[in-house]
DNA sequence: ACAAGGATAGAAA
DNA sequence: TTTCTATCCTTGT
């Protein structure tokens, strides 16, 4: 099987920016763990090993901000702040704006399409998904497509590999894996680096989900870059403005994240609730994409 | 059918 | 801050 083989070479192909993430990583965990003490950038760069400057340096090649600007981007005010409470009701925005359908949807480019309802009930029965794993800005990137498009997108960190394979590939327990790198690198490269989203024709994208999954995912896709939502406006978005509770239960379940940016869903207050590849991913995520806008 | 459990939200203590 | 509860889609029995 495939398995084995995609386990055992974890990639090292591309990302020269693939020490970075790794930076980043500890210096949000230990903002979040320590937040009480509120280390400051010079304590944190010795607790790395590494000088301030060095520090200064991974930040802005990694997300093109300053290690202070990342670290405000971090913070629950900065979180609240994209929830734009300004007014502007986003989601129905850009429904309005007819940025909706087939064409034009998210700021990379994604054109979606849903399993049918017995596509869905079976698995993955006589569904082919090539996959492999890719170093990305936010860890080790499990890539999972059929010949529809984009089916799943993982996250882990380096030696979770396993686990990782184990949560996607169990999602649709009947398909049949292939690993196919060549494939699997295309997109990564358009996923991950934003000059390649201005391209004119989508990333194909194909949702596989019951019918509620797939309309939570689809009102995801239409949170713009650096905005964000909550639960319960999708929840008022898709018609049912009590169900937050499920909503929450299937963004959890989103195969493709990222593409699909369930990182752009936060609790009413603000708070980063949950997250399927660890809450640190999301903020990592959301510093990210707060480089892209600023 | 039924029961349990979530990446919720709002209210109460 | 913690706890209680109304709500509702999924999934496992």
């Amino acid at each position: 099987m495939s398995l084995a083989s995609s386990l055992q070479n974890p990639t090292t192909d591309i990302t020269p920016e693939g020490d970075d993430y790794e930076t980043v990583r500890r210096v949000i965990e230990m903002l979040t763990l320590d937040y009480r003490e509120q280390p400051a950038l010079e304590t944190i760069a010795v607790r790395l090993g590494q000088s301030p400057t060095q520090l200064q340096k991974t930040f802005t090649r990694w997300a093109g901000l300053s290690p202070k600007a990342f670290l405000q981007a971090v913070t629950l005010d900065h979180a609240k702040r994209l929830l734009g409470n300004e007014g502007l009701p986003l989601l129905e925005t850009a429904l309005e704006l007819g940025l909706s359908g087939p064409g034009r949807l998210h700021d990379l480019f994604v054109s979606h399409e849903a399993m049918s309802p017995g596509e869905w009930k079976a698995k993955g029965a006589g569904l082919t998904i090539r996959h492999a794993f890719h170093p990305s800005p936010f860890g080790q990137a499990l890539v999972m497509i059929t010949d529809r498009g984009l089916a799943g997108l993982g996250f882990c960190d380096p030696g979770e590999e396993p686990a990782c394979y184990a949560d996607m590939a169990g999602r649709w327990p009947l398909a049949h894996f292939v690993e196919d790198r060549a494939t699997t690198e295309i997109y990564v490269k358009r996923i991950f680096d934003p000059n390649a989203w201005q391209a004119e024709q989508p990333l194909r994208v194909v949702l596989i989900g019951s019918d509620f999954q797939v309309r939570v995912w689809q009102s995801l896709l239409q949170i713009p870059l650096g905005r964000a939502v909550t639960y319960s406006d999708i929840a008022q978005n898709i018609g049912q403005p009590t169900a937050s509770r499920a909503v929450g239960a299937a963004v959890g379940r989103n195969p493709i994240s990222f593409v699909v940016p369930c990182h752009r869903a936060l609790g009413k207050s603000g708070a980063l609730t949950g997250y399927h590849w660890g809450l640190t991913r999301k903020r990592a995520m959301l510093g990210w994409e707060a480089g892209c806008v600023g």
